[in-house]
RNA sequence: GGGCGGAUAGCUCAGUCGGUCAGAGCGCCUCGCUUACACCGAGGAGGUCACAGGUUCGAGUCCUGUUCCGCCCACCA
């Protein structure tokens, strides 16, 4: 064995093993209990980020833990066509090749996309390979699949001959970029520093009214001016009409309450073809809607050339000085407020009326609704369960047609005489009449659409499959926040709904990683981590171990690299501590040998404390996993692992090991040993799978692979009152050996054998004080005086039920006043105490064992100060000068 | 406008039922290359738990308000 954990050389072998031994695939005969994670399907064109990174371990890792648990793990991968963005990524290359998708043509530009795919899909397995995942890959699925894309023919005609998916015009969300309508859900809102602009409206028959707007242009299209219901200033006005500068056109004023009166002059040109909120005013009042911009964002005014064909920031400053010139802009300020942009490409968005298809969300929503209010369906955290309610409790219609060309078709035709029907097969004639005139729905459906079938249609749905039925629905759901409404919300309905089922019993929503500023990641700002780099600086072992920890616990979390490294740190520890077994117990080869399970009587007390450890460890890292909170679990398991275990355990039973003259006790130590590092391996496998195998492969009981070994439960007795007893015991002296290590600091002392000399007495029952003395005597080290009290030098250290009597041979007197600093501590401290019992409401009112605990303490720290005066002085240098 | 989260050591973060809760890792200081590990070991310094009130015998923890930071929702022209 080297004397480094070297990830680089073994991670392949355990993947290649992994694999031979089809760890991650599930038998769809077996009759054993499932489990089964559909991964969240990331998006075909990018490369996995430290976000994918994050969340996907820590669904390897609950997979990892089930099998061991005994379950049969279904963690069926996939990826997505994601239209929207790899029609932008295409868009851009021929951009830059000078060229674009509609020179090139559909079936090229087809080809284009299929050798992308075929290119990127490959590479985010590979990453996902690197980092140790057991999906099942033989299943992995892709959105464009064609059983998939039947599920998806099924669900919509199903909706449309149901009446919940609809055609029709309304104001829709359009990115002239894209020439594609989006959904809300698709909005992301910027701040923009804007101008106000002031208008003044001359009304018929006499008078003006002054209207306020960050979009000049769009009065082209006025069709009203709305005012507050009541507005004092406006009410005489209501009923009259204005004529519109530069077009003419005479429109009403209507009083409407979406009209703040606080806001701008209180007046609200009104134009329901360009804005949502003036296009539900118009609708109550009959307003009619004028479209004035293009599909491409420039403005379609053939009756008015000098704006015609202009896009929109020319258009804003060529009405706006039209206006000025006319007298009509009276004032400017400006405003701060949010636009709304695509998430896709950035483009400012520009409401507009278009033709859009549409799913009725309110009846959807809920059944999806109630399984979350009654728990069927649970949040970890929980928050986010009422950020889900809310969403859903004003849920508006879903428009899922895009007008670009990547993507699902939707599966509609119109016959000849105007029948509007779904198919599922391209059909050849009408279903109503067979007119076989036929024209094509010419719009795609919304990536979201086909990822909101994704828990049942990966599984053959609507086909009654053998997966379907066996991995079908799925047990916990492992995803980001801000895909809550895109995706979670929808595969609830849909998964109610077409299977009558809930897709998932549990979400489970990860942190989102930040750039180390505290930033978004983004490739544009050039702050993105790619996992495979840390892999490979850190192993995926490391990576892993680092996701579990910053992944749960509900915060967002800033990138640090230094978190990866110290579990890094943590792999190449248990590494060297499964050397110092493989050397001190090596049966030749680099395998310990297998020691005789001891009788109980034979274990002495450290070996009971280190079995308790582990107990608590087992159920601590049990408790983890049901409530999902695994950055607990890994802090539980490095404490434990490093602390417990390498720096307590291993250093006292490091004689006993050597010593071969005593079998009993070098056997109980070897077992105690393996035992303790067997079940650490064990419990620790699911996060830092690599290491763990690794190690394994040189305990006597090793197996192929550990996700073919038990998930650890401790047996009753190590829990027991003579274990408990044998722990605290243990305890004591730990405690003990700490005190005096620091106080032999802090004298200057040498770390010195001879430089401290200890006695030892005390009540123990499970640790004899002999074997206590003998066990602190090596850990300080110290000099062992006299194991029966009769050294010369006076009581400095009490802990429960021991009492250290020690003597430090100090380097220089003036550091002997060191000691001072504790006694410093323990006066505050003992003053802090009786203040407290002095208080008769504490007493009277505090549980009985707080109370007990603080008198307890109270005494330690007395007899602790007053032996610590006694030795060192208090700080004075007129400490008693103690030579043995 | 409504809502959620955060503010704890120099940095990044834990802290569940109010009472060993003042913690970890990194960084820093002092020792130590002791036959597992210097990617290590031993010890140490360092915090008015954002601020102000309140509840309580007792508050980092519960309540109210305030200030900053991040995010979400919303028909802020």
């Amino acid at each position: 064995m080297e004397k480094q954990f070297r990830p680089a050389s073994v991670e392949l072998r355990w993947r290649q093993r992994w694999e031979q031994l089809a760890i991650g695939h599930a038998d769809v005969s077996s009759r054993r209990p499932t489990y089964v994670i559909a991964l969240p399907p990331p998006n075909i064109t990018g490369a996995l980020h430290m976000g994918h990174a994050c969340g996907f371990s820590i669904q390897d890792t609950l997979c990892r833990q089930k099998r061991m648990a005994g379950l049969d793990v279904e963690w069926c991968p996939g990826t997505d066509h994601a239209a929207i963005a790899t029609q932008n990524v295409i868009e851009r290359q021929l951009a830059d090749e000078g060229t674009t998708k509609e020179a090139l043509g559909r079936a090229a530009f087809q080809a284009r996309v299929d050798a992308w795919y075929e290119e990127y899909g490959g590479r985010i397995y590979e990453q996902m390979r690197r980092l140790g995942y057991t999906c099942d890959w033989v299943r992995s699925r892709f959105t464009l699949d064609p059983e998939y894309v039947r599920a998806i023919r099924v669900v919509f005609k199903e909706l449309f001959d149901s009446g919940l998916i609809y055609r029709g015009p309304r104001i829709v969300n359009w990115c002239p970029r894209d020439r594609s309508a989006i959904s809300d859900e698709e909005i992301e809102w910027r701040e923009h520093r804007d101008t106000l602009y002031h208008l003044r409206y001359p009304i018929d028959g006499g008078g003006e009214i002054v209207v306020a707007t960050v979009r000049p242009e769009t009065m082209l299209g006025d069709t009203g001016v709305a005012v507050a219901p009541g507005d004092p200033r406006y009410a005489p006005l209501v009923g009259r009409t204005v004529t519109l500068p530069l077009t003419g056109r005479r429109v009403p004023i209507v009083a409407d309450s979406a009209v703040k009166p606080e806001f701008g002059t209180g007046a609200l040109k009104v134009t329901p073809g360009h804005d949502p909120t003036d296009y539900e005013i118009g609708h109550r009042h009959n307003l009619d809607v004028i479209t004035v911009m293009a599909p491409d964002g420039t403005m379609d005014v053939p009756s008015l050339p000098q704006f015609h064909g202009l896009p929109v920031e020319q258009a804003r400053e060529a009405v706006a000085a039209a206006l000025r010139v006319a007298g009509v802009l009276v004032a400017t300020e400006e405003y701060v407020h949010d636009v709304g942009h695509c998430d896709r490409c950035g483009h400012v968005l520009e409401p507009l009326i278009s033709e859009q298809w549409w799913v009725r969300m309110h009846e959807l929503a809920q059944p999806a609704i109630a399984v979350v209010e009654s728990g069927e369906v649970a949040f970890h955290p929980r928050r986010y369960a009422d950020v889900y309610l809310t969403w859903m409790r004003n849920i508006r219609d879903w428009c899922i047609s895009r007008q670009i060309w990547l993507g699902h078709a939707i599966p509609v035709s119109r016959c000849g005489n105007g029948h509007t029907f779904a198919w599922l097969e391209h059909p050849v004639a009408c279903a109503h009449c067979g007119d076989a005139q036929l024209v094509d729905d010419p719009d795609v459906l919304d990536t979201w659409f086909s990822s909101a079938l994704w828990p049942f249609a990966i599984f053959g749905w609507p086909e009654e499959t053998a997966d379907l039925r066996r991995f079908y629905p799925t047990d916990v759901l492992v995803t980001g926040r801000d895909i809550i409404f895109l995706w979670v919300a929808r595969m609830i309905m849909t998964g109610l709904r077409f299977t009558d089922s809930k897709p998932f019993s549990e979400v489970m929503i990860t942190s989102i990683i930040q750039a180390a500023d505290g930033s978004r990641m983004s490739k544009s700002k050039g702050n993105v981590v790619d996992p495979l780099d840390m892999v490979e600086r850190y192993g995926a072992d490391a990576v892993r171990a680092w996701a579990a920890a910053v992944g749960t616990g509900s915060q967002d979390v800033r990138f640090d690299a230094e978190r990866i490294e110290a579990y890094q740190r943590f792999a190449n520890k248990l590494w060297n501590v499964t050397r110092l077994l493989v050397l001190s117990l090596g049966g030749g080869g680099e395998v310990m040998h297998a020691p005789r399970t001891p009788n109980p009587e034979e274990l002495q007390a450290e070996d009971r404390w280190m079995l308790v450890e582990l107990a608590r460890l087992s159920d601590d890292v049990d408790a983890s996993f049901t409530t999902y909170r695994f950055h607990d679990a890994v802090s539980r398991l490095y404490d434990t692992a490093w602390h417990s275990y390498c720096d307590w355990y291993v250093e006292m039973a490091k004689l006993r090991l050597r010593d071969s003259a005593d079998e009993p006790s070098r056997n109980a130590a070897a077992w105690t040993a393996i035992t303790a590092l067997d079940a650490i391996l064990r419990l620790l496998h699911p996060f830092m799978p690599f290491l763990t195998e690794e190690c394994a492969q040189h305990l006597p009981a090793a197996a192929p692979t550990l996700q073919h070994r038990e998930w650890p439960a401790s047996p009753g007795w190590w829990r027991d009152e003579p274990a408990r007893q044998a722990h605290e015991e243990v305890g004591w002296l730990i405690d003990v050996v700490q005190r005096i290590r620091a106080l032999r600091q802090e004298r200057g002392a040498e770390r010195n054998r001879e430089h401290v000399a200890l006695v030892l007495d005390g009540d123990t029952r499970a640790l004899g004080i002999d074997r206590a003395a003998a066990l602190a005597a090596e850990l300080v080290p110290a000099t062992l005086v006299d194991a029966h009290g009769n050294g010369a030098s006076p009581d400095v250290i009490p802990v429960g039920g021991l009492r250290a009597r020690i003597a430090v041979r100090a380097a220089a007197p003036a550091e002997r006043a060191a000691g001072g600093k504790r006694l410093r501590q323990l006066d505050s401290t003992i003053a802090r105490m009786r203040a407290q019992l002095g208080n008769e409401g504490f007493i009277r009112q505090a549980p009985g064992g707080v109370v007990d605990g603080v008198r307890r303490r109270l005494a330690e720290a007395e007899a602790e100060a007053r032996a610590l005066r006694e030795t060192v002085g208090d700080g004075s240098g007129q400490a008693t000068s103690q030579q043995w």
